[in-house]
DNA sequence: TGTACATCAGTGAACGCGCGTTCACTGATGTAC
DNA sequence: TGTACATCAGTGAACGCGCGTTCACTGATGTAC
């Protein structure tokens, strides 16, 4: 890649343009977009054409990218899943090996309750996906398989009965928390169930 | 009251008609068709004429009893709320006093993962809530207060760290058990968090 | 009891609007010579 | 390297459709005499 090449790539990052190169990259801020959107207002806030414009596209390009609305949408819930994976073990302190209590803080902190455009999808979209098709809802399963399998794994226990517990109270509770419209009980819910599942574990090494 | 009066009334039960009593009972109608379907298909899935023919009605009646469809979806959300109170109140036998283990077992049961429709609208409308206005997660809250109150009630414990977990696992684990496309582990899902939940209560009562 | 009139629950045509989708077009990109 | 042409990412007008809402109307209900 000559110089002047590499200087026309910086500007289109910004300008945009007509390449090939730039058809990937718009695809891509429109499906990032849309897995921000669907967290923040749900799957059915996507309209095409504010998609696009929040994308400085027209929305007739829109079918350049994707057979349909409702094919995006189908992406783009698998992108958030994604997304919000992502930004949990970010959010981890990649020296150290995860731990269970660190799980559970992190899912349940004030900082993942108030960014919903970038947390987990699996709280953001539980009550839209359980009601979507099949194939939305087998989507969603697998991210909450891989997320009790995870927990286990750092539980340390034989079985998955208090991963499942476990899993079931952090999306509960997130979502009991985005509820309370007092920050104070807000900040109460997250503290109680964290200390709650924190006990839980204390208990099952005792016995 | 008259007998043909009497039996003018039964006839209007059926039929329907233009009197005064008629009228509540069309309001009547529409707001709990309109509960059961929020509880099922989401807020944003009601519109207004699709509504009215579906209690047989034709959409221009809908502003004699409503001010608006955003009028009706507040008027609804709280009866979806107050109708999964009630309905879960009736699940339980009124000659014996509420337990603990009476509470879970009735919320994580398989009937109340499959009666959409008519359960819980904490569990059916959380994430739509959580990114509605104000006003209505206000409305939500008041109903996560009163079952935590009734948790931490039947729990006998002093504070209400206890009955937050319950109360977010129960919420969790039947979105989570909703989610499942294997009815298997979506029973499985349900027995664990039930059987989690009752051991804490156990532990509790131990220590 | 019977009649004349007012009320008002419910009807359905009409409205403006935003939606998802299509398509002829533009002009930058990329290629062949 | 420079020119001619093909490709194709993105544009924006146009479409049919369902939506929420309004309103003149209908006819059963309810009341006054």
């Amino acid at each position: 890649m000559t110089i002047i090449q590499a200087v026309k790539t910086r500007i289109m990052d910004i300008d945009m343009g007509y390449s090939q190169a730039d058809k990937a990259q718009s695809r891509e801020r429109i499906l990032a977009k849309a897995a921000e959107q669907i967290r923040d207002t749900g799957l059915e806030s996507i309209s095409v054409g504010k998609l696009m414009r929040s994308v400085d596209l027209t929305h007739g390009g829109f079918y350049g990218h994707f057979a349909s609305r409702s094919d995006l949408l189908a992406q783009a819930l698998e992108r958030a899943l994604e997304d919000g994976a992502t930004t949990a073990k970010l959010a981890t302190d990649p020296t150290k090996p995860p731990t269970y209590a660190g799980v559970v803080r992190s899912y349940l902190s004030r900082n993942h309750r108030d960014s919903r455009k970038t947390g987990c999808a699996l709280a953001a979209l539980s009550s839209d996906v359980a009601r979507a098709d099949e194939h939305s809802r087998a989507v969603m399963e697998a991210y909450i398989e891989r997320f009790v399998a995870k927990v286990a794994d750092v539980m340390e226990k034989e079985d998955d009965q208090d991963a499942l517990l476990a899993v079931s109270a952090m999306i509960g509770g997130l979502l009991v928390s985005r509820m309370m419209t007092d920050p104070k009980r807000s900040d109460e819910v997250l503290r109680s169930v964290r200390n709650a599942l924190m006990a839980l574990q204390d208990e099952g090494k005792a016995t």
